[in-house]
DNA sequence: AGTATAATTCAACGGACGTTGAAGGATATG
DNA sequence: CATATCCTTCAACGTCCGTTGAATTATACT
């Protein structure tokens, strides 16, 4: 794994990180059934508003979702989900963890070397 | 979201938990590439044995890879990635991010409705 | 028996983070 | 101007967990 890779992998362990939370990935289902005020999804899910702000600005830091303000009342704000983010992740995650990467080799440790049989 | 779907998405983020760690990810993309036993992990990643041990058994318990003992000298426990956990792990990703699941509406929430214009 | 090696387990620390309650904007309405 | 509503921010708490170092286990070799 070179360093480039490491890297790579680091940032996608970030996604996932964000990702790797119950709450939010209802707060992420949910959004994907249609647009929703930070009121609504907490009425639904059945937690406290200022508790779905806080996932919901882990979920924008991360670009999944992004948030609009109501014109016609600017106090609420309508947050919906990313579909090039989705297929971003979509695509990471299939290329680290496509099965076509396993090879099929003994190990190959120097200590162990010499000394099989 | 039904209970059942919160359920699914508990287990998911559950899943995601285990691999939203950059070591982790170093020690899966490492075991990508052949069978390795604990000590050459280690050494690759410049790592000490006990916590490639404990990142191993975070792995294994979520059952993404194996290990199986050298029958000649059975100090060494060689690891390897499970090729049918990634398959399971990259389909229900896709599953649950799949963009074709967003729907376009606008919110629904009960507060704002009769106020719009 | 005694030593060496691979791996695991244990105990402890420290930081990250989800949760909670309260306060603080920002905007609309009377 | 005063009140209400939506949302965010802040502070504090508790817990989870990655990391570290030391101890333990299991096996092999002499």
């Amino acid at each position: 794994m070179s360093s480039a890779d490491a890297a790579r992998a680091a940032e996608l362990a970030g996604l996932l990180k964000v990702l790797s939370d119950p709450t939010r990935l209802a707060i992420l289902d949910r959004l994907m059934q249609g647009v929703q005020c930070n009121c609504e999804l907490g009425e639904c899910l059945d937690l406290p508003m200022n508790l779905i702000s806080h996932h919901l600005k882990a979920l924008r830091r991360a670009g999944l979702v992004s948030a609009r303000r109501d014109p016609s009342d600017r106090r609420w704000v309508y947050y919906s989900v990313n579909r090039e983010a989705l297929v971003r992740l979509q695509q990471e995650v299939c290329a680290f963890f496509d099965p076509g990467r396993i090879q099929v080799r003994e190990t190959a440790c120097p200590r162990r070397a010499g000394v099989r049989g």
